[in-house]
DNA sequence: CGACTACTTCCACACTATAGAAGCTACTTC
DNA sequence: GAAGTAGCTTCTATAGTGTGGAAGTAGTCG
């Protein structure tokens, strides 16, 4: 069958396309939002939007608020993400990546591949003052972050993933800009089994990421230690990546093989 | 079969529905699930659910396993559940219970009204080796829990409720199960400012809880100190609900106001 | 006080979602 | 190892569902 990348045309799914997208504005909104503000941003039409909202506000997948008619999401959508939660085993991950996080002082992602880009779904923010942070749910670039380069360095196909990223852009003076310079990386990753990231996203941020391997050997994730690059120096690195790594093969227990998380 | 809470007639929605009635069956599934097995649960076509996980997976509410083709719920639904819970205000209550549990020692939750049931969507669980506890997701009956009396305390419509609720099984030797008693320990309750359960739904389980109220007094909300009675004093109780009153007014705070959550 | 904006309801029609049939693969049984 | 079974997936004609324009209602602003 021909691995349809990009997601291909599905047809008979309108109406759940429009629904979810209604849910995806609701996410992405701060506080509530209008009919008329949620139509105009899928340009929908209002009745349209007005009965998808309907069915999610008797579903308790969105909320609805009497006086103002406004909307935001409901209690079933937080049920739901705590049940994924569970299936997807990230409520069992977070307390190892804790327990990372306490060895090395430093805060802890733990990153999987969504598309061309790398999606946070957990971290756990170091106790400094100081500190590297990420929103779960950012995404981030692959070919420059630690995490990014794990999952790159350790997907089934290594040639396809680089010609497919296309133009490296530049964000900071050590940013990887060629194809053959991120392969070289990535070799040195697959090699080392972690990947190390010296400011090439953000200048003066440093991170070691390792990749959390199904049994083919394919990452499906990535578990990553972050933090200002003076407190990580060169002579650290082993340290730090070794507890990665042993982080890593543990959160492989916790998460289920075979899907696409 | 597939109603939940209060589906009147709506017109228009049924893929909606059946999406998420899928979504639903994949939430109370302990691991992954089959097509069949869905269809077979919604009395559904098999091509029909094939085509909405299809949809569901396309959007990433649903991981498909590629070799077993078997699904469970996706990433998308979890950062859905993220976004819930920060436009619920559920992440800004948690320290504010998680310091109750501290002060007190006990389990704490958060409780709000779904139908003629509470939902559990908060928990911080007690420190101590015996110690009470209730899953989130969990639904509780309102006439015999702390929180449930709470909420029905403080609710718009006091004899309205009491006469929807109907019989009210004896759970336990404290069990109120007649009408008139559960009126009388309301009016206590609302005189109070907070609800004292002694073994009515569990034997040997004290509760109590203070309702989170609106703008308008209504109670949107319950915040509830639970634990084995014999922790749990008449004499300590005085002390217990003062904290608890002080922790759901702050509450009120974090949760957005006007929404049935 | 009138104009404006937003939410909601209704209904005929177009087109979407439906479900049956059939192909396909993986696993089980004899 | 062949035959059988169960489950996933694709296809397509058709029924019936969802669509969006229009009209009604309520609240807000100048």
């Amino acid at each position: 069958m021909a691995a349809d990348g990009t997601t291909g045309k599905i047809t008979g799914t309108q109406t759940i396309v429009r629904a979810l997208a209604v849910l995806r504005v609701l996410r992405d909104t701060d506080g509530d939002a209008g009919i008329t503000e949620i139509a105009r941003a899928l340009d929908l039409n209002t009745s349209t939007v007005h009965r998808i909202a309907k069915a999610l506000v008797a579903a308790g997948y969105v909320a609805r608020n009497e006086r103002t008619e406004r909307y935001r999401l409901g209690r079933e959508a937080f049920l739901l993400g705590r049940a994924a939660e569970r299936t997807l085993g990230f409520d069992a991950a977070e307390p190892l990546l804790e327990r990372l996080a306490a060895e090395t002082g430093e805060s802890v992602n733990l990153v999987v591949r969504d598309g061309d880009e790398g999606l946070v779904v957990l971290r756990v923010e170091s106790a400094q003052p100081l500190r590297f942070t990420q929103p779960v749910g950012a995404r981030v670039p692959l070919y420059c972050t630690s995490t990014g380069k794990a999952l790159l360095a350790f997907a089934a196909d290594l040639d396809a993933e680089i010609t497919r990223l296309g133009d490296l852009a530049r964000l900071t003076d050590t940013t990887i800009t060629s194809a053959t310079g991120l392969r070289r990386d990535l070799d040195l990753t697959r090699h080392q089994g972690f990947a190390v990231n010296r400011g090439e996203r953000v200048p003066g941020v440093c991170g070691v990421a390792a990749p959390v391997l199904d049994a083919d050997g394919a990452a499906m994730a990535a578990v990553a230690i972050q933090g200002p690059e003076f407190r990580m120096p060169t002579g650290r690195i082993p340290e730090l990546a070794s507890l990665a790594v042993d982080a890593a093969r543990e959160v492989t227990a916790a998460i289920p093989h075979g899907y696409l998380i």
